[in-house]
DNA sequence: GTCCCTATACTCGGATAGCAAGTGTCCGAGTATAGGCGG
DNA sequence: CCGCCTATACTCGGACACTTGCTATCCGAGTATAGGGAC
């Protein structure tokens, strides 16, 4: 069980086009720069995000990446699935039902408690990322992070903002 | 983010062991067959579960596998993590120490946010796990199992069993 | 009849192929801009 | 001088190779048993 690389990237681009002034834009190549990551790479990935709804897209010169909602109403979860996928972790296949002692399908109303226990744990993992908001990290950014490191971080997005 | 099939197997592999008269075994192959699985891959996770002592394996004729302890001390975590391997989920690679706006690495005492975030979660749905028995599922089992697939399931671990 | 030895059959354990999904990259479709041209 | 047109350059989006790890399988090392033979 891993968690693909791209969560990171996406959650990170996430909180970068919260601080972006409204109404402007940042090209995948310039959030691939600021990184320090594959442009190409991050490029598929800002495109789960944008299919998810997560950002909108602009296309042609002075265009880019921003986000589509207020910071505030994207949850971290909302990320991770956009990049991961929204069907669950852990897949049931029945096996209580296959083997010599096997009965009809009908005898089975419930699900199988192994299966509800992992799903029981998933949704506990997904309360956890859906309880934090980009908009949460963001502030936790600017109280925790360098201060050169933000005051280079604004110009450089001053910069780079179409 | 995908949980393997094994997990799946494991855990009702230890169910099933749990049901064994003390001081039997239950070989490979057995288990297996009951749950309908392929053996020799079986056998691979088995392994696993081996390795991480929860289960001890006995080997020769009349051979084959038990727990290594009672089924009210194995958590489903401890299942999962000896299938799974326990290195978590989430990997920070610190990409916010990468770019043009970086800082010396002193810079960032505390781990960046995005990664206590994930890991935050990650505890939830340990915590989840940790808290379920295998002893546990065996009540879920036999509260909720066909009436006939227990007796069916009873009568043919009296068989199986060395 | 009893004990010992040997061959057997059955078990686990690790080493070995095959395949799917994540990782990484590239090129084409579409658009706003900038410059040139005509009025 | 002003407006329009065209070529350009830059953006996103999807299609195409490569690598890692899960899936699946097999064979070898080790051991308790069962049978036969000797005493």
């Amino acid at each position: 069980m891993r968690i693909s690389e791209g969560v990171e990237w996406g959650i990170h681009c996430c909180t970068l086009l919260a601080a972006l002034p409204p109404d402007r834009t940042l090209p995948s190549a310039r959030l691939a720069e600021y990184h320090g990551v594959p442009p190409a790479y991050l490029a598929k990935h800002l495109q789960a995000l944008s299919r998810a709804g997560l950002v909108e897209s602009v296309p042609g010169p002075r265009g880019g990446y921003r986000l589509a909602r207020s910071a505030a109403q994207i949850t971290v979860l909302d990320v991770v699935e956009a990049i991961e996928g929204n069907e669950p972790a852990f897949e049931c296949t029945e096996i209580r039902q296959r083997g010599p002692i096997a009965q009809a399908p009908e005898c089975y109303p419930r699900k199988c408690g192994v299966a509800r226990t992992m799903w029981a744990a998933e949704a506990a993992w997904q309360a956890a990322l859906r309880a934090q908001t980009i908009d949460d990290l963001v502030a936790g950014v600017i109280e925790e992070a360098p201060p050169a490191a933000l005051t280079a971080g604004v110009e450089w997005l001053r910069q780079a903002a179409r």
